[in-house]
DNA sequence: ATGCCCTATGATATAGGA
């Protein structure tokens, strides 16, 4: 089973690319992220043409997140249980979903914008809301493989930029955010690692400045998984390609393989 | 070369991204 996530920023500027990298990559489960349109404008015609049921979630202009599968969709679930409101709204940044016997979450974490701002305590919670949830489903099917993926936008370690020293005093590298992923990492979770592409596992570079081709990058496209999900990978790696050329979201799509017997047997 | 911001919005600048 290959599993993938992808931000794509806005799925409706990003729709050829969305079509064409499905029939080249052929994922089973796709989480997407930043759709940046309401549930009633995604293009769910054109992606069932392709063979995948479609769960959505999303309300506009900014945010929003789905499920694609072609191996089962079911116990849909919108949002995180206790999810922190920004400035009064529930902002559409978390969908899970069951596909052919593996639990998803699909996530886009709030930003922050910077220490201190309001945007980076919330966060911290919605990151500890997302712990809550998980950590309950983990305990009422711990047999069943779960993975948590999409963009995290906290780089684990130093390792995951390409230099600390320019991320100084800015998010995505504070020790809070980083001890955030900690504490969902000890509800039971491991960081599956990408293969690195020259030399590097990034998964995010900016448009600006040339970065993609500095190699100005950052790994925060993660995937968290259960012990039953880690004992089935075969394979992760960064689609880097998919970042080239004229039209190209600013993140790359991160890609896992399951051994097919080890994920069926659950 | 892969090549030096992009997206959505009751827009014509602004907010947000990271």
């Amino acid at each position: 089973m290959r599993i993938a996530t992808w931000n794509v920023n806005s799925v409706t500027a990003r729709l050829d690319r969305l079509l064409a990298w499905l029939e080249s990559a052929q994922p089973d489960v796709l989480a997407l992220q930043e759709l940046k349109c309401a549930d009633s404008a995604f293009p769910t015609v054109p992606v069932q043409d392709l063979g995948y049921e479609v769960a959505t979630l999303g309300t506009g202009r900014w945010n929003g997140v789905a499920i694609l599968s072609r191996v089962g969709l079911s116990d849909v679930t919108l949002g995180l249980s206790g999810q922190p409101q920004y400035e009064g709204v529930d902002e559409p940044r978390a969908i899970g979903a069951t596909c052919g016997g593996v639990r998803v979450w699909g996530v886009y974490v709030p930003n922050g914008r910077e220490p201190g701002h309001d945007h980076y305590a919330y966060k911290l919670q919605w990151l500890a809301a997302l712990r809550d949830t998980v950590a309950t489903e983990l305990m009422s099917a711990p047999e069943r493989p779960l993975a948590i993926i999409g963009d995290f936008n906290v780089a684990p370690t130093d390792d995951d930029v390409w230099d600390i020293a320019v991320f100084a005093g800015n998010t995505h590298v504070t020790e809070p955010e980083r001890q955030a992923l900690a504490d969902l990492r000890a509800i039971g979770l491991t960081d599956v690692m990408p293969r690195a592409l020259k030399g590097n596992p990034f998964t995010f570079w900016d448009y600006r400045n040339g970065a993609l081709h500095r190699g100005w990058g950052m790994r925060i496209d993660l995937i968290y998984a259960n012990p039953p999900f880690a004992a089935a990978v075969t394979d992760a790696y960064i689609d880097r390609d998919e970042r080239k050329g004229k039209g190209a979201s600013d993140h790359a799509p991160v890609v896992v393989d399951l051994d097919q017997a080890a994920s069926a047997e659950r």
